[in-house]
DNA sequence: GCCCAAATTACGGAAATCCGTAAGGAAGTG
DNA sequence: CACTTCCTTACGGATTTCCGTAATTTGGGC
């Protein structure tokens, strides 16, 4: 199992928790913690110029800002930096987020190894995500894995996103139209945008276009 | 000190970290730890009964439903029915909730005697909290006593969410008024609900009813 | 070129939103 | 009681949404 493990985590208890799990549960011996990105960002580079390097980095990617000025404010800063000087360091995530997409971008464009849901099965699924990611594995989550999760998901191209991200915005249909001919964007007419909004709502099984938003908020897509 | 605690917490990795903050920073010999409030709620009861109460409840406010059916589903249904057989049982709430008016509705109504707020300062919060209760105080939170923290807070009421949480839903306001007439509520005429959101719009800054739902999705009000 | 399917556009009407003004009611103060 | 203040309620009108139908344009295959 791992020797040396580095825990980026803002929330003290969580932070906590974690290190009671890799110590008890899952018996490593060497565990450094940080409440901060930085932080761990410096605790990470001193071991590795010092030639004892973390093999694996464990890290929220929320980090709530306070008085403390950070330069970087995301576990996904951390992960960037960290694997620039170390391409080889495993990385687990350990978030809130469950929305699928959002965590499938973690394993695309940051190839991590292996993720981990805040929830109430955390620790059966961080003992398990170490095994995996130790033995070389790629550990997805349940939420990512599971059919029922998977199964309704509507692919939008870029003009759904748009329209969806200026209703977001508060805008009416009659001021996206305007907004598309000032920048050249076909279609752009209100027939059309009404067209396409009400496939969405079909799509998302929404009835009006507040629904409509609140639902891909809450799916993550804008 | 304490020396007889219970915890309950659903997330499996907050609970430990609860666990480990009581044993390694407070000193308390005696921990009990549920992750269901009905799971704590038999091990209050059959300590009570063996005449070895727990002098202390630590209790998150919301359980996330699973496949256990569950009778409590909250935490303030665990501490009307723990403070029901034992009165004098201290109770310390541990939560996300960072609304103020929230927080004061529990020692108001309930009569907890301390509240720490999930973060990053938690621990400390959280021992301080506990000597404080153990000497007979009541232990607000800095989101309730500090003054920055209550300015640019805009706080709204239990009305206030339950008008965002229909209008994110799709429901049209006459809708509403329907609904919240059925449930007697008050109020409950359509003018009052426009004004209540027109006050929204005011304070969020927000031009329209989605933009409104888009803006508190993006808080995580709703 | 011709035909077809799909997307875009135009238009109209019932319903809902947004935003005024104004009247009625409850609670607190002197 | 009179007065103020705040909240609720009623109402109307301009704008926007939502959802039809129908005409027009686009793009591809033959």
């Amino acid at each position: 199992m791992f020797d040396k493990v580095l825990v980026a985590e803002d929330y003290e208890i969580a932070n906590q928790g974690i290190l009671k799990v890799l110590t008890d549960d899952v018996g490593i011996q060497c565990i450094e913690e940080a409440k901060y990105c930085d932080e761990a960002f410096l605790k990470f580079k001193k071991a590795h110029q010092d030639e004892n390097a973390f093999e694996l980095l464990i890290t929220d990617l929320s980090f709530k800002p306070d008085h403390k000025v950070q330069t970087r404010t995301s576990g996904i800063d951390l992960i960037k930096d960290v694997r620039a000087i170390q391409p080889d360091i495993k990385v687990i995530v350990y978030s809130q987020e469950s929305r699928p997409d959002k965590i499938n971008m973690l394993f695309e464009k940051l190839n991590i190894n292996g993720y981990v849901c805040k929830g109430q099965q955390a620790i059966r699924e961080l003992v398990q995500c170490l095994q995996g990611v130790y033995e070389g594995e790629t550990v997805l989550p349940p939420e990512v894995t599971d059919r029922a999760n998977r199964d309704n998901v509507i692919d939008l191209d870029d003009f759904d996103i748009l329209l969806l991200d200026e209703l977001a915005m508060g805008l009416t249909k009659r001021e996206i139209v305007v907004k598309l001919k000032k920048n050249k964007i076909k279609p752009n007419s209100e027939s059309t945008i009404d067209k396409r909004v009400a496939k969405l709502f079909d799509d998302f099984k929404a009835k009006n276009t507040t629904h409509l938003v609140a639902i891909v908020k809450d799916l993550g897509l804008i």
